[in-house]
RNA sequence: GCCCUCGUGGUGAAAUUGGUAGACACAAAGGACUUAAAAUCCUUGCCGCUUGCGGAGUGCCAGUUCGAGUCUGGCCGAGGGCACCA
């Protein structure tokens, strides 16, 4: 028998499929339609396993959706925009396009030899002007919807990348591509209104039912509603202002109010401008830590001013009024009033600045001498100390109570406050979609018409100047709008903005007019399942869950608005780690298991140190180059074995004997099936063999079940069981029946993980044209004779097997001549029976 | 600190609804074939005694149940997210 040649087969069916553009897709009315997507990627230059993962899992699903015989859009295009390439490009003079696009080349290529059901009619790039021409439109349509703004800000600046980053984009206050420690600076930046939409986005999470519970937990966090009122304090000193409002959720302790803290970025901090002791103090403030979580734990510090605020409940109480450290300026109103009992930040002020510390609170098991003495109460309980609030349980009725006297009071008024900011687009970088706004003399904003649109990136520029490319570009800058001089806009949009939307021009890639058309829109959205990384779980996802409701937003552009009706979150491609003597990483390549030891290559007396098995990375070396493994093992066996391993949604363990297994596998499945074909050319067709049928429904049912739940590697698992069977019931087996039809139907369930090879198969069985996904004969699932676990107390002692629906009487008399049980329960007193039918029979003895 | 998820052999893991725990694979040990190696195939896999049988057993401790990996409560451990959010 002559090897499976994988070389020649797979590339056999690649160019067949690629010929006769078999995953073309489109519009068709008559048949249901099944958008599978995932995220596509960054092009980088390779792909690496963690590509190679998302991307079988998404082809495993569009096969299978399609056999089903459903209209499968399975899209593929690039996240083209970005960083690297204009590093890339600055180091080695090279424009940013054309490194992007030989990446997207050989990525292509790469994609192609792992065999993706793709249609590669809708490729899409976002930094070609095809595709970014119509973000711009939108920018435009989102600015007259007033739902993009410009505000001077405090920002997140890299100082290494010199750009913006969003709140999101920092990681313990670093730059998450960078690492470089953030600054805060303030700049004149473009923002999307995304807090608008916040109880949106937050109601819209209850109906992703089949969105991981843990990412509608993140973004429930990050989006971070909290019910509270805001209040009016009244203050008296020695400045111009009466009033300072603050935001709290526990109004219910104002009776512990002892003094009012601003943050440094306060307005009110423009009358300490000159003040040197102010200045002083704000130095101070910006040194204290740089991680979020030093801040968090640091020490707390104020600036005491003249002011005194009252306190709306009690007119007779003054408490001083401080700048501090902990208040943040873009949360509430930038002000807090202090409660030190029952606030643990609060308290450590207090103790600091050695201030009133009341206790309002007491916990339920306490009584009303209670004292809060090391460390504030926040928990549940009852108010004391508080005059006509005492007795009332905290914190619900209270806050609820005081809300009600501070509105009839109108000193202050019911409120529900967001975490989630805005977001900032604004990028000082060349390579990015341009902001199509211009500026004239007094610096007033106006839109590009959209004749003029799309406003394209210069090309040959320099980008070794240090901050922004396009801003030194002085021929693009100038504009000439209505016959006026104007300035182009220099900074470019974020490309988080680019992939918030890629969704959508997927359905119409060619449209020329707008970024898609309604009518595909229509026919292919939403997205019915999103196969992409957990790291996406808050930005990119919560983007795109509000760009559909920023285009949708006052001209009904489609009836859904959420993008994402599926999602699934796949985990990492592990490997071990591998260091020598001087702790430097080592690649798998230069590393050789001998005798169970790990040693170089090079020297096979040295050792190495092995580490733990952590996600790929080019930094740690631990990466397996997929490109070559596909090259040595083939498509298939590598998506058979990246499947195999571990629950797609957890991380797996990459393995060299793992993956030569399931190459094995591939050889013995072609063993096989030459075993198979030979013999079936003498079979008796038109007669029954029901063990194979019946065999061949429960792979049916067991592979479709596993298919619909994502239990992908189980498939592997069943694969590798049908295999087992089907080997030892040919050997067994002289004269075969039915077995060709059945086997047929086993190819066609193992062709979503193995298409290259299941297709060559079916071929050569003399299949021609298109197949379906096979239905099973349900009534051959249950078996004719099932086993029955006879217990005693609950223990399992014996099995007998016996016709299905067996009556409990039947099944009686045959345990009265089997000795075993006979021997257990002889001088027991039988207490009760329990018999499920097909299942069990249950003695209780005493 | 707060929130979420998860704890099953040497390893990765299976176990539709509470009903035979460990499917499938990796690694290991032993054996067969071979002059030898590779490849392939078979067996073993916790404890106790004689091929069989008995016992323990799904992180720990309780509970519900005839019966718990699965349900409930508490504890311990690991991973992830958020973190001066008032």
């Amino acid at each position: 028998m002559n090897r499976y040649n994988f070389q020649d087969i797979e590339k056999k069916w690649q160019k067949y499929w690629e010929d006769n553009k078999f995953f073309k897709t489109s519009i068709d009315k008559k048949k249901k339609k099944f958008y599978c997507l995932e995220m596509f990627p960054y092009p980088s230059g390779k792909i690496h396993m963690g590509h190679v993962r998302n991307y079988t899992i998404g082809d495993v699903l569009a096969r299978y959706k399609t056999l089903q015989g459903f209209n499968v859009l399975h899209p593929m295009g690039w996240d083209a925009f970005g960083m690297p390439a204009e590093n890339a490009a600055r180091d080695n003079n090279l424009d940013p396009k054309i490194w992007t696009n030989s990446n997207i080349a050989t990525m292509k290529n790469q994609l192609k030899k792992l065999g993706l059901s793709i249609d590669w009619d809708r490729e899409i790039s976002t930094c070609s002007e095809d595709y970014y021409k119509h973000q711009q439109i939108f920018f435009l349509e989102l600015l007259e919807k007033k739902l993009v703004y410009r505000k001077e800000n405090y920002v997140n600046w890299d100082p290494v990348d010199q750009t913006v980053l969003a709140n999101e984009q920092v990681i313990d206050g670093k730059g998450w591509r960078s690492g470089a420690i953030v600054e805060r600076k303030k700049l004149n930046q473009w923002f999307f209104d995304i807090s608008k939409f916040s109880q949106d986005l937050l109601d819209g999470l209850e109906n992703l039912e089949t969105w991981p519970n843990k990412v509608k937990t993140m973004q429930r966090n990050w989006i971070g509603k909290s019910f509270g009122c805001e209040i009016d304090f009244k203050v008296e000193g020695d400045l111009p202002i009466d009033i300072i409002k603050c935001f709290t959720t526990r109004p219910d302790t104002l009776f512990g109010f002892s003094f009012l803290a601003l943050s440094i970025d306060h307005p009110i901090s423009s009358y300490f401008e000159k003040n040197k002791e102010f200045l002083k103090f704000k130095e101070e403030c910006s040194k204290t830590g740089t991680t979020e979580e030093a801040i968090a734990v640091g020490d707390k510090i104020g600036f005491k001013t003249n002011l005194e605020a009252i306190n709306p409940l009690d007119s007779t109480q003054k408490v001083p009024v401080y700048f501090a450290n902990f208040v943040l300026m873009d949360y509430g109103f930038g002000a807090v009033f202090g409660c030190p009992g029952h606030d643990q930040r609060d308290f450590d002020f207090a103790k600091k600045y050695k201030l009133q510390i009341k206790t309002v609170v007491r916990p339920p098991n306490e009584n009303e001498n209670f004292k809060v003495l090391d460390e504030a109460y926040a928990g549940p309980g009852i108010i004391i100390n508080s005059k006509f609030l005492n007795g009332f349980e905290a914190p619900i009725n209270s806050v609820l109570e005081t809300i009600k006297i501070l509105e009839e009071k109108k000193l202050g008024k019911k409120k529900v406050n967001f975490r989630l900011k805005d977001w900032g687009v604004s990028r000082q970088r060349y390579w990015g979609c341009p902001i199509p706004v211009a500026y004239d003399d007094t610096g007033k904003v106006h839109a590009l018409p959209k004749s003029m649109l799309p406003v394209k990136l210069p090309e040959n520029i320099n980008l070794k100047v240090k901050g922004n490319p396009l801003d030194s570009q002085t021929d693009w800058k100038q504009i000439i709008i209505d016959g006026k001089k104007m300035t182009r806009e220099t900074d470019t949009l974020d490309t988080f903005v680019c992939s918030s939307w890629y969704y959508l021009r997927f359905c119409s890639p060619k449209e020329n007019n707008y970024g898609f058309k309604k009518e595909d829109i229509d026919y292919w959205m939403p997205v019915d399942q999103y196969i992409g990384g957990v790291e996406h779980a808050i930005l990119h996802l919560l983007y795109s869950r509000f760009f559909m409701r920023a285009i949708n937003y006052n001209n009904k552009n489609f009836n859904i608005i959420e993008p994402f009706q599926s999602l699934f979150t796949q985990g990492m491609v592990c490997h071990e780690t591998y260091r020598d003597e001087k702790n430097n990483w080592l690649s798998p390549d230069d590393v050789e298991k001998i005798n169970n030891k790990f040693v170089l290559k090079s020297d096979p007396n040295k050792s190495v140190k092995v580490g733990p098995s952590e996600s790929m990375s080019k930094s740690k070396k631990n990466v397996i180059d997929p490109e070559f493994i596909i090259k040595n093992y083939g498509a298939d066996s590598v998506r058979l074995f990246i499947l195999s391993d571990s629950p797609p949604e957890k991380d797996v363990q990459w393995s060299e004997q793992g993956m030569v297994s399931a190459y094995k596998f591939i050889q013995k499945l072609w063993g096989l099936h030459n075993e198979i074909k030979m013999k079936i050319s003498n079979e008796k067709k038109d007669q029954q063999d029901k063990e194979i049928d019946k065999f061949t429904s429960q792979v049916i049912s067991k592979i479709t079940h596993n298919l619909e739940k994502f239990n992908y590697n189980v498939i592997v698992a069943n694969m590798y069981e049908t295999y087992n069977y089907l080997i030892n019931y040919v050997k067994k087996n002289k004269n075969l029946k039915n077995l060709e039809e059945n086997y047929k139907k086993i190819l066609i369930c193992f062709s979503p993980v193995i298409p290259h090879f299941a297709n060559e198969c079916l071929v050569d069985l003399g299949i021609k044209g298109d197949v379906n996904w096979p239905n099973y004969d349900k009534s051959l699932l249950d078996d004719e004779k099932v086993n029955i676990v006879v217990q005693i107390n609950g223990k399992k002692r014996e099995i007998i097997q016996v016709k299905k629906d067996t009556d409990e009487k039947e099944i009686l008399t045959l345990i009265k001549k089997n000795d075993k049980i006979q021997n257990l329960i002889k001088n027991k007193d039988v207490v009760k029976k329990i018999f499920v039918p097909n299942k069990i029979l249950n003695y209780l003895i005493k």
